[in-house]
DNA sequence: CTGTTAGCGCCTTCAG
DNA sequence: CTGAAGGCGCTAACAG
């Protein structure tokens, strides 16, 4: 169908061998010869097959991405990364969709492992388990978890902990002894959110246990309204709100805050998570933590590059991003 | 590296060629032989080399989705919509971005074209110039366009100018006689809505001329604040905006008048183009023409899907989809 | 019903 | 410096 090698080698009167070589820049190829064989390449608009190339040469340039979703901000931000410095290199990407669904990812992720069409994959937010790393190896796939972790292989995260505390303690520092905590389900993230948001207020010498604490199935504004007024329903009502379940959710804490005519953040303080656009056009725009998307994708991607390059496993390499908090029109001092 | 069909083979003691006749289901093998070469399979953990396959068969089973940018949240609900529909088939989805850059996106197209990744691709925005197409056709690589249309493609789009003309003959239909159009630059999509943004006025006995037209070349909110500004300093103000270069462009829009102290939609009244999520969620709340995106990323891969079954071209197909108009808070009748 | 042969398009020895 | 041979992992055609 489309022109071979061997389309060329015969128009030159070379074997294929030789045309091979002057592609891929050997050396030991005479000028001459090297000059024949481009100007073939040139007139019958030759391109090497890049599947063929990838069974003998055992790589297939091509790296996988897994997500539960590709609609979540973080997942497309940080896609958006890879994608730019993959566009820098010569690999292609890959996309592995899981539906949130944890037998689709078992199917998924052991499609991936096994069917060799990718020589790396960066995983997002899925909970690979042992069994998976494993097979991953054996499969000599590299992986590099971003937003989760797993055992064995390198990471690239955000510091959950430290954003939650300083979220939490930016609230601490304008009075507010009472925080809600609204978060997601179970999960890492989750509970290193939670973690950091427990130290801000035990070192301020508060209890945790004494506002409430409610849990956001889905990270979603419908989730948002009904932890919003549960938080309004409270016995001794809350005067500050940490949304660690992200900026979503917090749009609909803030709903439910103005339906029932509670003025944010005159009466109650609001403190989101993710810093999404929306979250400057709100009213009152959202104070909340921005994480360094982009960058971490970009990050993942090196990784995955360098990864490749090495022949031998190396030690797992950690990389822990910084978080910055967004002081916006939605969190204000406490009042006496 | 990996357990191949000759290793599957050697152990039942049969050759490669009846393992893969195995595997593919191919009638006339024995139910015995065929009950050794699972266990076998199953017993060495076999699995096919994809790219193998794909070698000798001359497909690929994958996908690829090229488009400038896969931040836009067009590109993002599409190629959710696509994502989905391609999990529950067995093909896998490349990625090509490019960057919006003419040069980017010639090297992009082709390489795609030529580097026989892909069977088909889904064209999401890109201008593809005639030649581009024929080198699709040359390499057999079908195409689907959506949003975009080339010619001797199918294609997938939204009927635009049904859209804005609708959006423009609600703000007519209360009562608003000059309607600025802030519109995105030279483009299939903004020339048709610009059209029917042009035919809602003449048929209402308007004239097009006589109100604000300002292009917006990024569609981005920093646009939207200069052309909000520039409305404002017109000579007679309108009374209404159609922001046909979309919702983040109308937040600037919005931005712009907020801060000039004019109120929305008391003194002017504002629509958007998208339904972006936080479109609700603005203050007033946008209204806005919304666009099927997911089912428009389906219908390209089905569409593509039943191309690659049809050995021989077919007459291109085209599908418009319609748009809805969505009423919300920032739209109100004219004083009179 | 199964084995043999040939080849997809390319690259890497090993001779010459 | 270049040609010939072999093979990557798989499948289709043809024998047996």
């Amino acid at each position: 169908m489309g022109v071979t090698i061997k389309d060329v080698a015969k128009r030159v009167g070379v074997t294929p061998a030789t045309v091979s070589m002057v592609i891929n820049n050997k050396p030991r190829i005479s000028e001459e010869t090297r000059r024949k064989v481009r100007q073939a390449i040139e007139e019958l608009d030759y391109f090497p097959h890049e599947g063929a190339r990838s069974l003998v040469l055992q790589r297939t340039n091509t790296l996988g991405v897994a997500a539960p979703f590709f609609t979540s901000y973080f997942v497309l931000e940080t896609l958006s990364g890879i994608e730019r410095a993959v566009r820098e290199s010569d690999y292609n990407l890959v996309l592995y969709g899981t539906r949130g669904l944890a037998e689709t990812e078992e199917a998924v992720v052991t499609r991936i492992a096994r069917e060799r069409k990718v020589d790396g994959l960066i995983s997002i937010n899925l909970a690979l388990k042992p069994e998976q790393v494993a097979l991953f190896q054996r499969n000599n796939v590299r992986v590099i978890c971003l937003e989760n972790e797993a055992e064995g292989c390198d990471w690239v995260r955000v510091d959950n902990v430290s954003g939650a505390r300083e979220a939490t303690a930016h609230l601490l520092g304008l009075g507010h002894r009472s925080v809600a905590l609204v978060t997601g389900p179970t999960g890492s993230v989750a509970k290193q959110r939670e973690q950091g948001y427990r130290e801000a207020l035990l070192a301020a010498g508060l209890r945790p246990e004494d506002a409430p604490r409610i849990e956001a199935p889905n990270y979603s504004r419908e989730d948002g309204l009904e932890a919003g007024a549960r938080i309004l329903a409270a016995k001794r009502r809350p005067t500050a709100v940490f949304v660690a379940a992200g900026d979503v959710c917090a749009t609909g804490v803030l709903l439910a805050f103005k339906r029932a005519g509670v003025s944010v953040p005159r009466e109650i303080s609001l403190v989101g998570f993710d810093d999404q656009p929306f979250a400057e056009l709100m009213e009152p725009a959202l104070t909340t933590v921005r994480q360094p998307m982009e960058r971490m994708g970009r990050e993942a991607f090196g990784l995955l590059r360098d990864a490749l390059k090495e022949t031998r496993e190396r030690t797992p390499v950690r990389r822990d991003f910084e978080t910055e908090l967004i002081v916006r029109g939605s969190t204000s001092r406490a009042k006496a």
